[in-house]
DNA sequence: CGGCTTCTTGAAGATATTCAAACCCAGTGG
DNA sequence: CCACTGGGTTTGAATATCTTCAAGAAGCCG
């Protein structure tokens, strides 16, 4: 897997007025006063597969907001190993420590070709000073965060195999049924067992028809028999 | 064991100004202005082992912070089991979703003799809206719950079961080098095993000395051991 | 076509679950 | 006082699940 800083990704300034995605993204709640607070350049970040948005330790200097695609949050264990905290689908927000000063606690990796936007912290501290409406929108965020992280215990982190898989497939399904998977080393650091298992488990389901391979790690999903899976072992 | 409701355990209103724990608690940046601004009081609760603090899907009416003890955040499963999401120590704030409005996203149990204040959700709306200074106190808490939960799920949900109880047991050793052990039941919805297996593993790691009990549930801890034994498994 | 990585498969052994039974201990009531 | 009871804990044995190590198959890129 090759991994590109994003340096050269550069896509354009942003348009926040007219943002498509305002309802969801961080600055939902702004007005026309609030963004002439800002005056570092949001950028648009356009970036593929395997790209690092940033690393563990780095200070932390902006804060995205995906607009397409999936990113990873990973832990580094002491062993070496890696572990996959959190999914980052559009919507969500990467790297909200930077906003209280804080070095990233992970590394952001795009898991597929993926839209976003970074916006600087000086621009989060002008506008945090000056208008409270931002406020409640980093609120939601750390909640939103909050959320996720319980689910993945309590989704991804307890029961078999399959179950745990089962679960996170309807986490990932589209509206037409279809998932696209990533590397069963990264599905491994996900449920938390070895890429070894993860491969097996997802043969088996495969055999059970829960799921029906339609091109490389596209999959066409029997919705109804995953949660099935999902819910207790059978 | 005995679940209590908290009604009774009222002990008085906070004297939040002279709180021998304003640097830890929720109120550290507040001035006497601020505290001018509370008009409901903020009560101080002493409660015992297994009172609910509340319960998940309630309306978040009240915010806490913890002054003394242990508590358990739980969440049920499908299956009816429970998942402990989250434990909280002194200093810790429960039930944060209530300043966003929302119900109550766990169960909060304690797993010991406890204090802690409970702060009304107005005196958080009111003073959110004069104040900015509390806002990046909230932040802290959300940020601090969030690498709680990540840390839940790299130290607690990932290696082999000795491995986590160690972990745990590093987590809650007292300076002294003591720890205070709960249920197996618990410490099973803690590391993600079985009640049993739970029980196991403890006999275990008396069985290589790593832990002496000195009496019910209280044990001596050899922490240069739990350290190897939580590194790598040998 | 190599050479590389990722995915899959196999088999042996380690680890965890399940179900059942024994145990311990505190509280109850005869 | 002692037997009885009920909760939580411990133990045992059989089984299920996961890991490990090793090797083969399948893709991908130069």
């Amino acid at each position: 897997m090759k991994r590109r800083q994003i340096d050269a990704a550069w896509t354009g300034n942003a348009q926040c007025q007219d943002c498509g995605l305002r309802e969801l993204v961080l600055f939902a709640d702004l007005d026309q006063n609030d963004f002439n607070l800002i005056h570092l350049p949001i950028e648009e970040i356009t970036c593929e597969t395997g790209t690092v948005l940033y690393s563990a330790g780095e200070e932390g200097a902006a804060l995205f907001t995906l607009r397409v695609g999936l990113v990873k949050l990973v832990q580094y264990l002491p062993d070496g190993g890696q572990r996959i905290v959190r999914l980052l689908k559009p919507g969500a927000t990467a790297g909200l420590e930077a906003s209280l000063g804080q070095p990233y606690e992970h590394s952001a990796i795009a898991l597929r070709p993926t839209r976003l936007c970074r916006i600087p912290r000086p621009v989060i501290d002008r506008l945090s000073d000056e208008t409270p409406r931002l406020h409640r929108q980093l609120m939601q965020r750390w909640h939103a965060a909050l959320r996720e992280a319980d689910g993945r215990l309590t989704d991804l982190s307890t029961g078999k195999a399959p179950q745990r898989l089962a679960r996170l497939l309807l986490q990932l399904v589209e509206p037409d049924a279809t998932v696209s998977l990533f590397s069963r080393e990264d599905l491994g650091a996900m449920l938390g067992i070895t890429t070894e298992h993860a491969s097996r488990t997802v043969v088996e389901l495969k055999r059970k028809n829960a799921i029906t391979e339609l091109s490389a790690n596209r999959f066409q999903c029997d919705v109804s028999q995953l949660r099935d899976i999902g819910a207790a072992d059978s």
